[in-house]
DNA sequence: AAGCTAATCAACCGCCTGACG
DNA sequence: ACGTCAGGCGGTTGATTAGCT
């Protein structure tokens, strides 16, 4: 799922990061932070632009980040931040211990959305569901930039996941009428010398000792 | 089994902002 | 005040995988 990996005519490598590629970046951060990404990369040995290394240490490599699915709680949060903050996903992301901006921008687009959309057809074809589902007053409970209930979002998706089994399509969602009976009635740096990195000398002699080492 | 489509997510691109000379 | 540069951000792309026909 990964750009495979080419030189441009520059000689900057693009595409897939190599593990060899991210052990000397990891390593080469480590050690000597990273007060500027345009420079770090020759520094480092590596054939990549310091926006590609940026990134790369940002989304992959730094330490603490968190990888694998999204709990409940968290998803309820991207929606809520979202909700308040729109697209500013550096934002919410800094709300989400251990996440970073494009991991919750893609975890936005690929799941929450759908699952709102969803849920806001749903809500629009069960007059009920919105007069039960939500535990909030109308007139103080939080709405989304289109005006969408946000407690009714998060509950609707609550329900969705639970009967996930028996909802496969929008559509056959859109068709059932029985469903609203079922739902719940109660539901709810590192230290660095910067002059360091301009001193001429840094180019061989530190590179060179970093990877003796 | 093969072909097609949708889903996923890593990586890239372009723009904006702030710092600095 | 202006230009330049670097970092950061949000939108988009594209390769791979999974699931369906």
């Amino acid at each position: 799922m990964v750009r495979t990996p080419f030189t441009d005519k520059n000689g900057i490598k693009r595409g897939a990061w190599s593990e060899g590629e991210d052990n000397k970046l990891r390593a080469f951060v480590e050690r000597f932070g990273h007060p500027n990404w345009r420079q770090l990369p020759k520094y480092a040995g590596l054939m990549r632009c310091g926006k590609s290394c940026r990134l790369r240490w940002m989304n992959h490599l730094r330490p603490g980040l968190k990888k694998g699915n999204y709990s409940h709680e968290e998803e309820q949060l991207i929606i809520k931040l979202h909700n308040e903050l729109g697209n500013r996903w550096s934002a919410i992301a800094a709300k989400l211990p251990g996440r970073s901006d494009n991991n919750v921008k893609n975890h936005w687009h690929a799941h929450l959305k759908k699952r709102l959309r969803l849920t806001n057809t749903y809500s629009s074809t069960s007059e009920q569901f919105t007069h039960e589902s939500s535990q909030f007053d109308s007139q103080s409970c939080e709405h989304d930039e289109d005006g969408y209930n946000l407690s009714n979002m998060i509950n609707g998706m609550d329900w969705i996941e639970e009967n996930n089994n028996h909802i496969k399509t929008m559509e056959q969602l859109s068709s059932i009428n029985t469903v609203e009976q079922s739902l719940p009635s109660n539901s709810q740096t590192e230290t660095f010398d910067f002059n360091f990195w301009s001193e001429p000398l840094f180019d061989d002699f530190w590179t060179q000792s970093f990877f003796l080492q």
